[in-house]
DNA sequence: CCAATTGTTCAATAACTTTTGAACTAAGGA
DNA sequence: TCCTTAGTTCAAAAGTTATTGAACAATTGG
């Protein structure tokens, strides 16, 4: 954890909403969601906007407190903060994410069930 | 129902929840859910927001299928659209309304529990 | 009919958010 | 050391949302 994160008491239920209410930061979610516990790097999401605006989108959804980034050498570990966000508001992201399962005009991400491993 | 209203599959999850992601339009639907089967008018929120202004909020949640707003006179009455939430979005409403009301810095609405019937 | 009440519309402005490209930093490998 | 990879920062531009006041419409009560 190195770049600032709001503790789990200044999470802010309107800047939570406000921040999922955008439907490129609403898939970066439900795609950590899926793959939870892996933590990913931001170049999973370049199908979904510019290496720049992505940049962006993952600042906002961590200075919300929905994300935890972690920098290792270059890279940033992303995760979800699923422990804070159900300690703070329980079973929000639970029927947000199961919502976005069932939205099919959300854009995909990682739809591609492809694990070269080692 | 004499406003155009979304059909409830037209309601769309980033748009509801970037609609709920602001506190004025949060604290409408917080008191809708606390009085729910009591249609409200309008009138009812003046202390979050100017006439002008309330005509916008409440215009966005009836478009994104939050509220239906029915003429009746020369009054609107504004009501939940829980049961069509509930239908598209299990569990989000309740659990937004969980988490608004726990929230003190959310502006507040009809804290007076004044009643004058008849 | 007249006036009051309830709320809308419109245009302007202010305030934010998103997107972009170019320039940058920092780590890691050859 | 030099190059590549991964991501950030900055400033500008584009787009969107929120707020305002003045003018309007529709209903209702006197």
């Amino acid at each position: 954890m190195t770049l600032p994160h709001p503790t789990t008491d200044q999470i802010s239920l309107p800047i939570v909403l406000a921040v999922l209410g955008d439907p490129t930061r609403l898939s970066i979610v439900r795609y950590l969601a899926r793959k939870e516990g892996v933590p990913m790097n931001c170049s999973k999401f370049l199908d979904l906007a510019s290496k720049t605006n992505l940049s962006y989108h993952l600042a906002k959804l961590r200075e919300a407190g929905v994300t935890r980034s972690e920098a290792v050498g270059t890279s940033r570990l992303i995760t979800l903060r699923r422990d804070d966000l159900d300690k703070r508001f329980p079973g929000l992201l639970d029927s947000v994410i199961a919502a976005a399962d069932g939205d099919k005009d959300l854009p995909a991400v990682g739809t591609a069930e492809v694990e070269v491993s080692a």
